[in-house]
RNA sequence: GGGCCCGUAGCUCAGUAUGGAUAGAGCGGCGGCCUCCUAAGCCGUAGGUCGCGGGUUCGAGUCCCGCCGGGCCCGCCA
């Protein structure tokens, strides 16, 4: 049920028909709701494309249209006329709200969703190396993953989210490395937090030990930050680096031991950081109403052979080479032989000669995997192991390259590139200060949500009718709803430029300013008490409740928007355009004082915002609340 | 150097997929509104050569070309 996209569609198929009666040219017919709702309610512009070649005015061929127009055809359709060259059609309102409230009623926690596709549909998401805690960066990885997943799943698929571990990396080395230099040195407060600092001051280290000049004072600099932090953790651990002749060395060595799973000792060392920091993970993301439906081990992956079965079948396409013992996938002769894999490198050869690397590296010279060796089994796993139809990586712009080495590389195994798409989205930006896991420089997830809350509670201080064991509930999902929506809210293809004041905004165009509204639908709800079984549409005659009728009709086709355009910040916008419109209804338009008529109608469309919204809501993540 | 992305009000962002009706919000500024369903709200007001220059079109913030500015990538890192 969904009142606005069939008149839409209608309203363009009867349009489209018209004009191959009528002139006979096919017309790419676009309808789209009129600025000003005096004008009408929907419009196509139509006549201006057809003008020229018929050579006539816009406007007269907008009269011949809009006179001919079958409106019999169009559902709650009730007049048509030209407008400035504009074919617009007027709705019946009465019978087009009564639909809409109707639908949102009936459908409740269903209503927005419509039948756009089906399958198993897996989205990749957040995936963070368990070295540091989550940052602002991972958390909009894992909010746009989330978020996404939400609408795939009120869209029909059978969607999964999963987590990549990557526990068999340099970078998890390293980290296991320092762990083993101060083994007897207890984790403080969150373990994440904990090793988060313990790998940063080891990165410097070993950083430091090898850079000269400006780079190493850069470094130099990173490590005395830490030192500040946790002096004594610091000095110990650099010291007993500093006894190691080569620690890159080891950690290569450690790294190498723990891919080839026979080192239980190694092992063990690698599980117990690891596994301390993924559960510091899991209680962030849980804070924020994330969850994942597996944990995909990499470690796991290489012991269960699926690296090895990849790199088999990328073997028997030819393509698989050899140099000082490192595999890697030879994709410009690859390119130069196929012409699928040329489409997916970007078409002309010269190009692609010019600028591609040539080669894609799956081990390393000693024999351990590079994370795009794994990178390449995960997706093996994933098409045959899990049998997706559709994957969905979400992975930061800077791997844009590599995503899509990997989609070749999945073409040469035989697999459909298509299925694999790369959710890209741009980081976040603090201005000032360059984010950097291995300088353990980084805003967390934990200490925004904290803040958060901080500043919540402030609010609600003194705010009658809410107790005291209320608020520390309400605060805590102000905070995530503050939160999500702003590493939501912004096009993913664009920066989140982060300051505090603009994440943790409590005013307009913020979460919080949408939970608001969501709160005064229930408030006029629980004293309207039942919802009327009958009510009369034609009350609703303020614009505000015209507009607020249209909003709450366009929740399905914008999540269909959401899924085509992979652009769940679109959602985010609607809930808030929708908040608006309630808010301003609010102001306006008294609900239970109004005399009876306007009042039934009236309970009935704020029962339909308040679904529309909630649904939103729901979707994104960002928490409902009865009062605030 | 090459490729991709971004550039809209003082600041943060919509609008670009599918060209269409006067370019919209919020923050910040200024001025109003709580005996009334929660003022985390609402109303009013000021603020824009849509980075610059060409082109296509009846019509360009939106499409094409060139340029300028910023970011990212071009690792046996991930």
């Amino acid at each position: 049920m969904d009142p606005l996209g069939e008149v839409k569609a209608a309203f363009a198929r009867t349009l489209s028909d018209l004009i191959m009666d009528s002139y006979p040219v096919r017309a790419k017919v676009t309808v789209s709701r009129v600025p000003d709702i005096r004008l009408g309610d929907l419009g196509s512009p139509v006549a201006f494309e057809l003008a020229s070649s018929l050579r006539k005015s816009p406007n007269e061929i907008a009269v011949e249209l809009s006179r001919s127009l079958k409106l019999s055809l169009i559902p709650y359709a009730i007049s048509s006329e030209a407008i400035g060259g504009f074919v617009n059609l007027r709705l019946d309102r009465k019978r087009f709200s009564e639909a809409v409230i109707k639908a949102a009623i009936q459908l409740g926690p269903d209503f927005g969703s419509s039948k756009v596709g089906e399958g198993k549909v897996m989205v990749e998401h957040t995936s963070a190396n368990p070295v540091h805690p989550l940052h602002v960066g991972s958390g909009r990885n894992a909010v746009i993953g989330d978020t996404f997943a939400n609408i795939l799943e009120k869209l029909g698929f059978e969607v999964s989210r999963h987590y990549l571990v990557n526990d068999s990396g340099r970078q998890v080395s390293l980290l296991v490395y320092a762990r083993s230099k101060i083994p007897e040195a207890e984790v403080e407060g969150k373990p994440d937090h904990w090793y988060g600092v313990l790998y940063a001051a080891c990165n410097c280290v070993i950083e430091l030990r090898k850079r000269r000049g400006k780079e190493a004072e850069e470094w130099k600099e990173a490590l005395e930050e830490l030192r500040k932090r946790s002096p004594d953790l610091v000095n110990k651990l650099e010291e007993e680096i500093n006894k190691d002749g080569d620690p890159e060395s080891s950690v290569a060595e450690l790294n190498k031991r723990y891919q080839e799973g026979k080192d239980e000792v190694v092992k063990v060392m690698f599980r117990e950081v690891t596994e301390a920091v993924m559960e510091g993970f899991r209680q962030t993301l849980q804070r924020l109403g994330i969850r994942h439906d597996a944990y995909d081990w990499e470690s796991e992956l290489i012991w269960g052979g699926w690296i090895e079965k990849a790199l088999e079948r990328v073997k028997k396409t030819g393509y698989l080479e050899k140099e000082d013992g490192a595999y890697y996938v030879n994709l410009l002769k690859a390119a130069e032989e196929r012409e699928d894999i040329r489409e997916i490198l970007g078409g002309d050869i010269e190009e692609i000669r010019e600028k591609m690397p040539p080669i894609y590296y799956l081990s390393r010279s000693d024999g351990t995997w590079l994370y795009t060796g794994t990178d390449v089994g995960y997706s093996l796993y994933k098409f045959e192991g899990l049998k997706q139809d559709k994957v969905y990586n979400v992975i930061g712009v800077d791997q844009k390259l590599a995503q899509l080495q990997l989609r070749a590389t999945v073409a040469l195994m035989g697999m459909d590139p298509g299925k694999l798409v790369h959710f890209s989205y741009e980081f976040v930006d603090l201005p000032g200060v360059k984010m950097s896991g291995r300088r353990g420089r980084y805003v967390t997830i934990d200490e925004l949500l904290d803040e958060a809350k901080r500043r919540v509670k402030d609010l609600l201080k003194g705010r009658a009718g809410i107790n005291d064991e209320e608020i520390d509930d309400i605060a805590e999902k102000v905070a995530v709803g503050a939160i999500r929506y702003a590493l939501i809210d912004v096009v993913p293809t664009k920066k989140v430029i982060f300051t505090w004041d603009r994440v943790l905004n409590l005013q307009e165009n913020s979460g919080p300013f949408i939970q608001y509204a969501y709160t005064r639908t229930r408030g006029i709800l629980r004293k309207a008490g039942e919802i009327p079984e009958e009510f009369d549409c034609s009350y609703l005659k303020e614009d505000v409740e015209v507009e607020l009728v249209y909003k709450i009709a366009e929740l399905p086709e914008t999540l269909r928007s959401c899924y085509y355009l992979m652009r769940p910040d679109l959602l985010a916008q609607y809930a808030n355009e929708l908040a608006t419109l309630i808010n301003k209804f609010y102001e306006r338009c008294p609900v239970i004082r109004a005399e009876e008529g306007v009042r039934e109608a009236r309970i009935a469309l704020v029962k339909a915002a308040s679904i529309a919204l909630g649904n939103a809501m729901d979707l994104l993540g960002i928490p409902k609340l009865e009062r605030m």
